[in-house]
DNA sequence: CCATTATTGTGCGAGACGGTACGAAAATCA
DNA sequence: TGATTTTCGTACCGTCTCGCACAATAATGG
């Protein structure tokens, strides 16, 4: 959970800084936080205990992302970044609708698993779900996460119709909402403790009901 | 947002109390939790804040109802069975499938565009999103409450074989959990500020999906 | 009219919280 | 070595938090 005080390398483009080393690498530091913002949430999620996760006293902490907002907002962005890493290679690679959904969706359910204490679900809707959602610029930036991955349905669909293996009368829309709205299954259902076997057989069967001509 | 001081009508059933009668209606200071609640999760919710919002003083609602997790715990019951009460219209409703599911879901959206400050969303989606989640008795409402909707549409799939509406080879487990997926989206775009009629096309979108042969 | 019962509401106390000031520590530069 | 720069880490502030003690209040019972 904590770094490890020495053999940090945060100099590691830039030349040789000009003070005492920091004792931790920024980039980890918003790994742990974003670990810990995914299981407790925003609010239950106290200084002390981000503190404790990364390593950093809260003066670091401070001075090193901001309050906790601004570092709330920093986890956003990693988690959101770490996401697309993974859907690129999906989007990149020749394969048919049904193949595609559900590389989509098993990437959903492989990051919505992930948690040191149990599945954290999706850090998207968890943020949805918390008083967080009242602040703009959170609002702002989930609505465009939900954008982000209903685009990226439509994409797959229409993708699909190009390719033949969908008629042109499909609604892709619809279909595309319909396996966003599968992932929030996933992400809903795997944070709540069912068992991943269950969730993915159910976004199996969905794969198959919304490539139906 | 706080309740009237006066004409409670707290000893309707039970005879003449002894003491000095109560200046709140339980059922009421429930129902305004649970708005307060909704809107703002179980962390980020102070007991100020709840004694604000019914009216009752913090030792009032100590007294009335327990802690702060046993309130949340009665505000979940009472959130379910507001919902349940209206389901069952919809199970007696002589009605095909298509409508069946739209009434549903349409209900759902009701339920989540409900809030005083804008939609609150569905409170199991918020609790299983929130910390609270950790605790092994809330882990378990929410979890049963996710299967009677999936044992909802279920029923309401093969009732639809049973009427002769939809053929008896479709994926009724797979189809019900997509209904139910559809309600997680209700739940999260409502709360992420989108607009209902938006929400509401790919709703109706999904249940001609869900209701091809 | 007084005792009894039940609730109200002020107000306290110990602790957690977010955030910051300030001196100690550890590096580079001259 | 000594000055400078950057970070670390203790210690602290004001505020909020939950939960409860205790007296005032308002009803009923005799």
């Amino acid at each position: 959970m904590v770094q490890k005080k020495d053999l940090v390398g945060a100099d590691k483009a830039e030349g040789k800084r000009r003070g005492r080393p920091r004792a931790y690498a920024p980039d980890v530091a918003i790994g742990q936080a974003l670990s810990l913002f995914r299981r407790t949430g925003y609010a239950a999620t106290s200084l002390d205990d981000l503190s404790a996760a990364t390593g950093m006293n809260r003066p670091s902490l401070y001075g090193a992302f901001g309050d906790k907002r601004a570092l709330y907002i920093k986890s956003y962005h990693r988690y959101r970044d770490d996401y697309t890493a993974g859907a690129v290679d999906i989007f990149n690679a020749d394969i048919d609708i049904r193949e595609r959904l559900t590389r989509f969706l098993t990437l959903a359910l492989d990051i919505h698993m992930t948690g040191e204490a149990g599945p954290s679900g999706c850090f998207t809707v968890m943020t949805v779900a918390s008083d967080a959602i009242a602040d703009p610029e959170i609002r702002a930036l989930v609505r465009e996460g939900f954008k982000d991955i209903d685009d990226a349905f439509v994409w797959c669909f229409r993708t699909a119709i190009a390719r033949g293996e969908l008629p042109d009368t499909i609604d892709v829309t619809v279909r595309a909402q319909m396996a966003s709205a599968m992932i929030y299954l996933s992400a809903v259902r795997s944070r709540a403790g069912m068992p991943r076997a269950e969730i993915e057989a159910t976004l199996v069967g969905a794969v198959e009901q919304l490539c139906q001509a």
